[in-house]
RNA sequence: GUCCCCAUCAUCUAGAGGCCCAGGAUGCGGCCCUUUCAAGGCUGAAACGCGGGUUCGAAUCCCGCUGGGGACACCA
């Protein structure tokens, strides 16, 4: 362990590849807690190096997320810092170079096998019952003989070269000495074909750089915590601590994801909770206050923040009972003043409601039916009748499963607006053969609880894609429920 | 499949050998309060996965099993 004294610093290192995650929140809560603990700095970088996924979309909403979530960092790519840029793919140049370092001082070698070769390998090796792993088939040819390929013009990687016997000790904070067989760590690509380095150079050279101290990040990493304690070792550096938390489950303890929770802090924005009741419940995710209070802001959080009460099984994160601490938070901690501000803000924006009412304005002729109309606006759920969301000649599962079908749709699809959503729409009937309406129908219901209504995806795209997405799941397990019970239940055939 | 991590009520957890026939919170049931619904108060059901050790004594330490999770990409 290093016994460095350096002043702490930590970071959270997102991808900007979709929504602004929770785990990113709650990763970066505890972060902010020990930062402020032991009066260093919390960095944000942006992990961009996948050129494929990322957006600067994406990107934007992290920091307006983490923003409206009240964690704040001291250095990042939108407010800068002492040791930018905070967005890797500004970084290139550095990587390429410490890349090469490593080639040089033997640690790391340069391959030009294909994508297609690899491919290859892993399906022979799956077929033999072998563990997946690169071969090592360039790492044992004469390295001029595979400049001279690149010279060529064939391209390549940069390869870690992971000793093949012995052990590599990682010693988190939490677990303490855990041990990996080298001959079990793959020699893991570092700089790809295109230039950009992959997660693991660019986290370990990151890092070293922004003289990070401390390593704190989902558990997920823990297994990929040896090759990057071997770039230390390799480069030279000091390796900072690492600490790997425990994963937000669902319900059925899996790891947290959109398919079975909702995920995306602007979920949780539009549906009012608060900053303050959101980071104390994360706060509350496999960490306890020392007197065991519940309800604690993040000063409090911060100023009994110790790693060692961290608890390791992995936290369902139960929505009810976040639920419960925000409607606590809304009735015991905030104003009046403070309330319709906080409704204004969430539900009733100026905005919002303008856009509204463009799309109400002529389809009602009193104010007073302005809010009846479109009730729909203004709620989460919507409670919709099960009856109406199947067209004639369709069943009930044919919905189910066309909505499903819709969701999981939407749930790859980052953008969010009406043209894409038709489309979407459009083609998903095209592909099933139906006419628009036996689906656009079922869609309305499931959105509105209501027949009459705007276009229907100028309102999807006004009611966004979390509440959108939350109604089509609620109509799903309407559709799939066992029919309500009948006061005389028939004679079970069967 | 291989490697790694983890293991107290349904859920979040307290518990670092005797204070524990296990405490708090959510959720669930009951009662009270109340014109209603909430909220609030009181109250009930509800857990140390199993098997071996160590010890005078184990939820707490060790080992095995079982179970759960994660990782095995030119994604992070």
């Amino acid at each position: 362990m290093s016994g460095s004294q350096r002043p702490v610093r930590v970071r959270i290192a997102p991808s900007p590849t979709g929504d602004p995650h929770v785990g990113t929140a709650y990763i970066g809560l505890f972060n902010l807690a020990f930062a402020r603990k032991h009066g260093g700095k919390f960095i944000l970088r942006i992990e961009d190096t996948d050129q494929t996924r990322s957006t600067r979309k994406s990107e934007e909403m992290i920091f307006r997320s983490l923003r409206w979530a009240g964690i704040a960092y001291d250095e990042g790519p939108d407010i800068g810092g002492p040791f930018g840029p905070y967005r890797q793919s500004e970084r290139l140049p550095l990587y390429q170079k410490e890349a090469a370092e490593l080639v040089r001082r033997g640690n790391a070698y340069k391959c030009t096998c294909t994508p297609e070769r690899l491919e290859a390998l892993r399906e022979e090796q799956k077929k033999a019952k072998q563990n997946p792993g690169y071969d090592g088939r360039c790492r044992d040819r004469d390295p001029a003989e595979v400049d001279k390929e690149i010279a060529g013009g064939a391209p390549h990687v940069v390869r870690l070269k992971v000793p093949r016997e012995g052990v590599t000790v990682v010693t988190d904070l939490l677990r303490g000495r855990v041990e990996f067989e080298n001959k079990g760590i793959d020699d893991q690509v570092l700089l790809k074909t295109d230039g950009f380095p992959t997660y693991h150079l660019a986290n370990v050279v990151d890092d070293h750089h922004m003289q990070i101290t401390h390593v704190i990040r989902g558990e997920e990493w823990i297994t990929s915590t040896p090759k990057h304690v071997l770039l230390y070792a390799g480069f030279g550096w000091e390796a900072p601590e690492f600490c790997h938390l425990p994963l937000l489950r669902n319900e059925d303890k899996s790891k947290v994801s959109k398919r079975k929770n909702p995920t995306s802090l602007v979920f949780y924005e539009r549906c009012g909770i608060l900053p303050a009741a959101l980071r104390n419940y994360l706060g509350m995710m496999g960490w306890t206050m020392p007197d065991g209070r519940e309800v604690f802001t993040l000063d409090e959080m911060i100023a009994n923040f110790d790693l060692g009460r961290i608890s390791l099984g992995g936290p369902v994160f139960d929505l009810k009972k976040l639920f419960w601490l925000n409607g606590k938070y809304l009735r015991e901690v905030v104003s009046t003043e403070d309330y319709l501000a906080a409704l204004r803000q969430s539900q009733a924006s100026d905005e919002y409601l303008k856009k509204v009412i463009t799309l109400v304005k002529e389809r009602v002729d009193k104010l007073e039916d302005f809010f009846d109309y479109g009730s729909y606006f203004f709620c989460g759920s919507v409670r919709c009748d099960v009856k109406e969301l199947v067209p004639k000649g369709r069943t009930a599962d044919e919905i189910a499963g066309a909505l499903a079908e819709l969701v999981e749709r939407i749930d790859k699809q980052f953008a969010w607006n009406k043209d894409v959503l038709e489309q979407m729409g459009r083609t998903l009937a095209d592909e099933k053969g139906w006419k628009a309406k036996d689906l656009f129908a079922p869609i309305r219901v499931a959105i509105t609880a209501k027949n009459a209504t705007p276009p229907l995806f100028d309102t999807m795209e006004l009611i966004g894609k979390e509440v959108c997405r939350r109604r089509l799941r609620e109509a799903i397990a309407l559709l799939r429920a066992p029919p309500a019970k009948d006061p005389t239940p028939p004679k079970a055939a069967n």
